[in-house]
DNA sequence: GATCCGTGGCT
DNA sequence: TAGCCAAGGAT
C-alpha cells in the first residue's frame, strides 16, 4: 500500500498518535476533582483556575469554590468580597473577576443556560481560545483543539518544531497539529474504562485526546529531564530521536527581573486597624492591604513611611520583612508597627479602620497576609 | 506584538 | 539564593 509521506510539520499518521494517546491516557489518568464531573459550569471554575497555575495549588481552592458556589447562579449573586475570598492566594485576580463578570452575564442574557458552543463560550469575558475549546471538548466532546503550554512542549518535540511561544508561525502550525490530531480521534471510539481512575469521566474520544495531551505533558513530557522511558509515542518523536529534546520549545525571552522595596504601617488604635482596598485596575485590585508606601531606591524604609504619615520615624517599630513577587518585580516590604498615640499622623487616602475580629475574613494580597500572621504569631 | 497580571513549588 | 516553571487572556 502506497505511503504518503509525512509534511514535515504535520504530525505522521495522525489518528495512531491519537489512538495511541487515548489509550495512555485510559491507563494513566490522574484522579482529579474536576474529572469526576461532566457539568459545564464546574469544568470552566477548573479551566479558569488552572490558568499559569499548577494542579496541586488548584485541588484546594476548587474544592472550596464549588462546595460554596455550586452553579453559576449562586456565583451570578455572590458578593464579590466572596468571590475574591475564595480566590484568595491563586493569584491574576482579574481571572476571579472575569468569572464573576461571566457568570452574571449567563444569567442576564442567557437565563442561566451556559452555552455548549465555542462561540457562545469566546464571547464570554476571561475566556480565550484555549479555555473555550478545552470546555466544549471536555464536557460537550466537541472536536474543538486547545493549545496550552503543555501540549506545546509535547507537540513541539514530538514535530522537533523550532521556535518559542511567542512567535506566530510556531503557534499556528501548532495549533494546526492539535487540530489534527482532536479530528482524528473524533470519529474513534472513546477508551472503553479508566481502570486506574474509575471515577473520572469522559464525554467522549476528543475530551480524551486533549486531555491526553496536557496529562503527558505534566507528567512526562515535562520541561527538564522529560520521562522519554515512560512516553507512549517515544518512537515517533523527532526531538527524541535525534536527542534534542532540551532543544523544545525554545524558552521564550523574559523580561529582565526588577527589585523594588516597600513599606507598610501596621497601625492599631483603639481595638481598629487601618487597612484599605486596592484601587480595581491596579494590581491586586479589590484585595485587602495596610497602607503601603514604595521606597525610592537607596532610601530608608522606615524614613520613608514616616515622611509619607507625617510622623517622626522614631515612633515607628520594625514588625519583620516579606518577600514576594508580582510578576516581574521582586519586592521587599518592610512591616512597622504604629500604636494608638500617633493619631496626628496622616491617613492614607482611602483607608479604613476595621476591629481585628473583622480581618481574616477580608480577600487579602498575599504579602499581606503574611503580615497578618506575623501580627498574630 | 509587547506587556501586564500572582503565587508557590522546585532546583 | 536566584531563576524557572505552571491547564492564558486582555489591552
Amino acid at each position: 500500500m502506497a505511503r504518503v509521506p509525512p509534511r514535515k510539520t504535520a504530525i505522521p499518521r495522525a489518528a495512531d498518535v491519537a489512538a495511541i494517546l487515548m489509550e495512555w491516557f485510559a491507563r494513566a489518568a490522574r484522579d482529579l476533582p474536576w474529572r469526576r464531573t461532566l457539568d459545564p459550569y464546574a469544568i470552566w471554575v477548573s479551566e479558569a483556575m488552572l490558568q499559569q497555575t499548577q494542579v496541586a495549588t488548584v485541588i484546594p481552592y476548587w474544592n472550596r469554590w464549588m462546595a460554596e458556589l455550586p452553579d453559576v447562579r449562586s456565583l451570578a449573586h455572590a458578593p464579590a468580597d466572596k468571590v475574591l475570598k475564595l480566590w484568595e492566594g491563586l493569584g491574576y485576580y482579574r481571572r476571579a473577576r472575569h468569572l464573576h463578570a461571566a457568570a452574571r452575564q449567563i444569567v442576564e442574557a442567557r437565563d442561566g443556560s451556559l452555552p455548549s458552543d465555542l462561540e457562545g463560550w469566546l464571547a464570554l469575558p476571561g475566556i480565550g481560545r484555549y479555555t473555550a475549546g478545552a470546555i466544549v471538548s471536555i464536557a460537550f466532546n466537541h472536536p474543538a483543539p486547545i493549545l496550552d503550554g503543555n501540549v506545546m512542549r509535547v507537540l513541539s518535540r514530538l514535530l522537533a518544531l523550532p521556535g518559542d511561544a511567542g512567535q506566530r508561525a510556531f503557534r499556528d502550525s501548532l495549533w494546526s497539529a492539535a487540530d489534527r490530531l482532536v479530528a482524528a480521534a473524533s470519529d474513534m471510539d472513546p477508551p472503553h474504562a479508566l481502570p486506574h481512575a474509575p471515577l473520572v469521566r469522559l464525554s467522549g474520544p476528543c475530551s480524551a485526546l486533549n486531555q491526553s495531551l496536557m496529562e503527558l505533558g505534566a507528567t512526562t513530557c515535562t520541561p527538564a529531564s522529560p520521562h522519554c522511558h515512560a512516553c507512549p509515542v517515544s518512537e515517533r518523536c523527532r526531538a527524541r530521536k535525534t536527542r534534542r529534546t532540551a532543544d523544545f520549545p525554545r524558552p521564550a525571552p523574559r523580561p529582565p527581573v526588577a527589585h523594588r522595596t516597600m513599606a507598610a504601617v501596621l497601625w492599631q488604635s483603639s481595638g481598629r486597624w487601618l487597612v484599605l482596598r486596592r484601587a480595581e485596575g491596579t494590581v491586586n485590585g479589590g484585595l485587602w492591604e495596610f497602607p503601603t508606601v514604595e521606597c525610592n531606591a537607596g532610601e530608608d524604609p522606615r524614613a520613608s513611611l514616616a515622611a509619607w504619615l507625617g510622623i517622626d520615624a522614631a515612633r515607628l517599630s520594625p514588625a519583620g520583612t516579606v518577600r514576594h513577587a508580582i510578576t516581574r518585580y521582586r519586592i521587599e516590604q518592610h512591616l512597622f508597627r504604629l500604636a494608638d498615640a500617633a493619631i496626628d499622623a496622616t491617613m492614607p487616602p482611602g483607608a479604613e479602620w476595621k476591629p481585628w475580629k473583622d480581618l481574616p475574613s477580608l480577600p487579602w494580597t498575599s504579602a499581606h497576609r503574611r503580615a497578618l500572621q506575623l501580627i498574630t504569631t
